[in-house]
This record gives structure tokens, C-alpha cells and sequence, in this order.
DNA sequence: CGGCACGTGCGACATTGTCGCACGCAGGCC
DNA sequence: GGCCTGCGTGCGACAATGTCGCACGTGCCG
């Protein structure tokens, strides 16, 4: 708790605040959080109004006791950066696409839009564009769809949604409740509703906590993607989470 | 950005800081982070030095870039209290209890151990103690192998695991498997590992974010809860899952 | 109804964070 | 290969800023 010179000692106290904050389930008043911490109240106090004003801490307003704010849950998603999650997908992306035969793509959520930041091409034939960089919407493909239904910040973009062919989901509830689907049972398809033909299967990646960071998913025509009536084929799915679910463990470290 | 007064000017500006890498995935210079928020480069510095010494930005030795740290993410989990967990949880606990038979915990992780911060009796016979507040031990029971599968500090309490039965799972290596089967399936189950004859099935409570916060389980008599091959029985399963569902429903507000 | 303890706010002091400047180093361009 | 630009880092002086003591008001318990 000491000072360490060098540093600025107002945040290494709001750090030791926060901390203890986060260790105690139950909020905490501010004469507690100034005895453990051996300041005055006033300190104590002062610092608290502060974490309370950018949104770390979030005061009871009937009983005034603080406790950790959500503001700091949203900062923390972006714990792992695309490049890190990139890094450590890239063995696993391209034994994907030879045992599926598709192409691969790794995305992350990024203002409303699935930011492709890996791309495996499809191993038989040539002729394809290099997705990497590239945004896609993320209503109507299935690597969007996986990160909506995980996402912390809510659900999809303000604005209304856009169709791109005639089997694209432009209404809230029947997203909501397709969102709603995925989670339940852990992988996502999007079949002809980004482009006519084409279709997608997707997993999310998660870190140690469980939080999602991104997802994986193949794509391809839709005869091979899903079956006559129009469900994702099992095996493929089972690569894709297979997949996902490696990466994930990868992350952990 | 302006200062508010009667509010602390560097923790401002750490909290604008940490918004900053948290809203780019890519890692930030010095520079950069300086002209972003109108700072001169040795203040941004000197806030950077400390926030990386509290541990919730990391620094890459090599390009000497800046991202988020994994502090940060730690402190999120405790978003939740366990009261307000408790209050959302409470009819799906009854109603699981009136389905399955069963008696019901809620639990949530505090210092390696399963503080349950609910339970609900078994609805037709009376003679059980209230558990509620008490801690049981992490590795032994159904609640507590789900809450470490998924926590995301380093798993089990640093100390030898203890054995309550000859059943126990006590090595490192068979519970990281288990934990990791726990992660694949959804849910966790205890057969005779805490005491003989009870066994529990539990699943995870997530928050918005698919974070797991607690878990829910059910506890009774081994051959009711498990068949013959000492497998967790399908039915009861399915309804621990569905109320673990449920109740994360309700905590995403 | 009285007393205590807590959250809150204000103001003065001096401690502390801020800012300007300079060093050393690495990368890029010629 | 050498020069030069631009960056990260560290130091020091100043004064702006955070800290602390004190006092008010309120809610709770006895």
C-alpha cells in the first residue's frame, strides 16, 4: 500500500478501492473501504465519488454503499486485442478449412460490425478474395449473429437493419429470439441471408472467464453447408465448435 | 474531458485512459494516447507507468505499446453481487425444487470456496439444515467444480485438495479433465465426493457477457439422482440447466 | 426522545501531480 | 552506412491539485 515513488498515488489508491470492492460480494460503506485501507474518510470518500462519476463504482442509493460499477465489466472484454486472438487461432483456423473443406473466417465484434481479422482460404480451389480487415454486417452472418448473442453491450446497432436478400432477419424479435437460440446451444448458422447460395456456421471463442472475444466460423455454399431442410449438417457443426473450442483453450493463459 | 470539480483529475483521466485502449483492439503508443486526450506526452506517461504497475494495462516489452491488462477483467466478475444474484434467483429456485424433487443451492466463488448464498428445501420432507451462508469446499461438490470450471482466476485453492470420501477427487490432473468436460457439456456433477451417499448436478449462472457469476444446483441421495452406471440422470439435468438459464436471463439487465 | 455513528461537504495547507525539457535509442530515408 | 526524425523515458521545479481535519445533517438503535 506503501508509495511507490514514480507513481501517481491517487490511482494506485482507486486501484487498492476497486480491488477490494471486487474481492467482497456484498457493498461495502465508506468508513469500511477507509479502515482497510488506512485513510481518512474524506480521502476515502472523495475517491469514491470519483470512481463513482466515470463509472467503476455504482452507490446504492437508498443504503450508500458502493460496490464495483459495470462500467468496468465492459472494459474488460477488451482484455484480449484481435492481433493477440489471431496469433493463437492460426493453426487451429487452417485445420478447420482442410477438415472442412470451407473457408475460414476468425471475427471480433467491433461498432456494431464483424471485423474479419483472419481468413483461411478454401484448400481445393483458387479463386478468392483475402476477407482480412474486412466488415461485415453482423445481423445477417452467422459469425455476426454468434457475437451479437454474447455481447455485452447491447444486442445489435441503433439503426435499423438492413436486408440483403430475402431470408435476412431485419425485425428485432424474431433476432432476439434466434439470439436466444445460439446461446442455448453454443454455435450459429446463417444460411442465404448475407448473400443468395452462400452460408455460414459459426462458434464463439471465450476467454478463461467464460467471456466471448470473438468467433469462428466456415463458410460455403449452402448444399454443402446444410441438408435438404435447410438444418446445418452435425459434422460440420461439431468441427466448427470443435474448433472454437480449441482456440478458447488456447486464449486461457 | 473537462475537469469536474470536487472530482479527482487523475483518476479522470486514467478512466479516460483505459476507455481508450479498451475501444481499440490494437495496442497504443504513448503518442497516441497523448493526443487523444489533449495530454503532454510525460503525463500520459506517468499514467500509464502506474496503471501498468496496478496491473490493468500491460505493456508489450518489444514495441513498447500499450493495451488493457487482465486486472481489469478480474474485476469485473464481481459485478454481480451475490445478494442481487440471490433476489433474481429466487422463483427459479422453487420452481426447481417443486420439478425435480430436490433440495436447491446457489453458490457463488469467495476464496476458493462455495458460499451458498441460497437454498431451498427438498419439498416433502422437513428434517434439513438452512445451508445458506455456509462454505463448502470447491473440487468436491457439483456447485463448486462448476463455479471453478469457469472461474477465471487460476483454478483450485493454491493448498492440497482434501479427500471427504474415497471418491474425492484430489489430483491436479484428473480434476483439470473434469473441469475441462464440465466446460464442454454445460454442467457438473458430484457423485459421493462429499459425502457418501449425496451427490449434486449444477450449472452456471452467466451475466451478460456469458461471464459466470454463480452457480444453481440440486442435491439428494445418489440413486435418485444418478442411474446405475452412476450417470447423472438426463431429466434432471435438463431442468437444473433450464433454471441455471433462466436465472442468467434474468441477471442480463 | 436522546445519543451515536455514518455519509457528506468545505476549506486551508503542503504534498503531489503536472508539465517542460533533454537524453538515448531505434527505425527509415536518402 | 550514416544522418535525421520521432519516439519512449526520466528528471526536476513549480503551482495546481489532492489530501486531511473538522463540522453539519441525518438515520438508526437503544
Amino acid at each position: 500500500m506503501s508509495h511507490v515513488p514514480g507513481m501517481i498515488q491517487s490511482i494506485e489508491r482507486s486501484s487498492a478501492v476497486l480491488r477490494l470492492l471486487a474481492a467482497d460480494p456484498d457493498r461495502l460503506r465508506v468508513k469500511e473501504v477507509a479502515d482497510a485501507l488506512g485513510l481518512p474518510k474524506s480521502t476515502a470518500h472523495s475517491i469514491l465519488r470519483t470512481l463513482e462519476h466515470v463509472g467503476f463504482v455504482e452507490q446504492d442509493p437508498r443504503t450508500a454503499r458502493y460496490r464495483i460499477g459495470r462500467g468496468l465489466l465492459d472494459l474488460g472484454t477488451a482484455g484480449i486485442d484481435a492481433n493477440e486472438l489471431r496469433g493463437r487461432a492460426l493453426n487451429w483456423a487452417d485445420t478447420l478449412a482442410a477438415r472442412s473443406g470451407e473457408e475460414v473466417r476468425l471475427g471480433v465484434l467491433r461498432d456494431g460490425l464483424v471485423l474479419v481479422v483472419h481468413h483461411v482460404f478454401r484448400p481445393d480451389d483458387s479463386a478468392q478474395d483475402l476477407d482480412t480487415g474486412v466488415r461485415l454486417p453482423a445481423h445477417a452472418t452467422a459469425l455476426g449473429k454468434v457475437l451479437l448473442a454474447y455481447s455485452a453491450t447491447a444486442a445489435a446497432p441503433a439503426g435499423g437493419l438492413d436486408a440483403y436478400t430475402r431470408r435476412t432477419v431485419t425485425a428485432r424479435e424474431p433476432l432476439a429470439v434466434e439470439l436466444a437460440a445460439i446461446r442455448a446451444r453454443g454455435w450459429g448458422l446463417s444460411a442465404e441471408e448475407w448473400r443468395p447460395g452462400l452460408a455460414g456456421i459459426a462458434a464463439p471463442v471465450r476467454t478463461s472467464g467464460g467471456l466471448v472475444v470473438g468467433a469462428i466460423g466456415i463458410a460455403g455454399p449452402v448444399e454443402r453447408l446444410t441438408d435438404t431442410r435447410r438444418q446445418a449438417r452435425p459434422a460440420l457443426v461439431e468441427q466448427v465448435v470443435a474448433a472454437a473450442r480449441s482456440i478458447s483453450r488456447e486464449v486461457q493463459s
